[in-house]
DNA sequence: GTTGATTGGGCTAGTCTCAGACCATTGATG
DNA sequence: CATCAATGGTCTGAGACTAGCCCAATCAAC
């Protein structure tokens, strides 16, 4: 409102913290979202150092806090390295209550907008573009393998499908903000309950999403998006207290 | 495409580059997009260092930097501090399709993708929501002031006009990020010459955008940005040789 | 077994960054 | 013209971060 928003806006910090926390919380957006899936491990240090551009001490600091916190196991010597142990809590409604609870209801609210803006933006711009064959392929195939998937894997095929439709975009800037978007509320998501009835609704309205790109069509796109995504939100919203 | 896509997307760098750096690019951010007009001083350099999150030596260093390039007059005693002197430079095509081809094809078109998902997905939501009689006023005020607005201010108040929708969303997180897709091309955009005929087609679809968004249509918030944004992305990349 | 490639573990010297204190300049105000 | 509050200018010691190097462990291949 006020004029000087932009002055919040754009002055803000620099830096959201110090090395060590920056690559904490970038190697817990890698496991959380499932990017290295369980059982899988990280790439070696000195290349992983490389990729994000700190130097190996501060990345070894980042994995002794993770494996500590139980989320890798380091084993060395040919054939090591830090491997996922992580896999999502069992949902609970209670544990639900209370992320979303600490989270704020300022936070809640500026997170799940921003999702739904950058992921509506994505899917439009998608059905926008003319897909080659392979676009289309990748599509359907992350479908096909969300559909099939067990509860095991459920969360962690969503956040691929999801993230698919950025990255065919083919803008990484915008692959990044997705997934960045997705991060902030990835633990509210697997704390709520997977009842089979929801993961129907999920199915059709994926499916009704892929439809709408593959036929060249934004607007069918967004609101399928939007009415795909409004259904968490507004169950989030509801474990406001 | 592949797999490992999303590995690319999440270990990317932690750091853009030293605060130093970070800081000059922060700053050069709130001059070219406005946020501090031409003549205009920032805040006192110890309460902006408390905002960057970052020492006031780090940040003297950024502002000497400005300085000596010719952004900034730095003036001392009471009533002083660091003045905006710089004012973009005249429209040019020579240096319009120098600055396309210096940028590069795939970081342009990653910049105008990115640009086109989150202001569309701004605008849709800003058009989804309850407006409340002070967010439409501020809507309208923006609007008139760009329409009123000399050759010397549109660049700027362009700016205001498009961030405000991002803004009125109340997700912080959006505006932060149009505002940073915004300053990705908009050195591009302020070479491009302001003819008056194009002037006028931008007034009626920043009108059309308004109608839309206040009519709580977002289908058509989407068309008219869409339309608005591609007109020059269309041109920009024309321009690659 | 022995070897060798690959990987994590650890050390050091140097640079970047910070917090805090103090100095210098300016100009409105009395 | 003297004062003084606000602001930029400067210094210092401590801590964070880095690059580069070498050590230690592991295990497939020979």
């Amino acid at each position: 409102m006020d004029e000087s928003a932009r002055l919040m806006t754009v002055l803000r910090p620099v830096r959201a913290g110090n090395a060590f926390e920056e690559t904490v919380e970038r190697l817990l957006q890698a496991i959380k979202l499932g990017v290295v899936a369980p059982g899988d491990k990280l790439p070696p240090e000195r290349e992983l150092a490389v990729r994000l551009g700190i130097s190996r001490v501060t990345l070894r600091e980042a994995i002794r806090a993770l494996s500590d916190a139980g989320y890798l196991d380091v084993r060395r010597g040919r054939y090591g390295g830090a491997f996922v142990t992580y896999t999502p809590p069992a949902p609970d409604a209670g544990d639900l209550r209370q992320a979303v609870n600490e989270m704020g209801k300022a936070d809640l609210s500026d997170a799940l907008t921003f999702r739904l803006a950058v992921e509506c933006g994505a899917a439009e711009v998608l059905a926008a573009s003319d897909l080659t064959q392979d676009q289309r392929a990748v599509l359907r195939r992350r479908i096909a393998e969300l559909n099939e998937a067990g509860l095991e894997d459920y969360r962690r095929l969503d956040t691929a499908f999801h993230l698919s439709i950025a990255e065919l975009t083919g803008s990484s800037l915008l692959a990044t903000t997705c997934a960045d978007a997705r991060s902030r509320v990835s633990d509210l998501l697997n704390a709520i309950p997977m009842l089979q009835v929801n993961l129907d609704h999920a199915a059709v309205q994926h499916q009704a999403i892929v439809d709408a790109i593959l036929a060249g069509d934004p607007d069918a796109a967004r609101r399928a998006v939007v009415e795909h995504l409004e259904g968490t939100a507004a169950l989030l919203r509801a474990f406001l207290s």
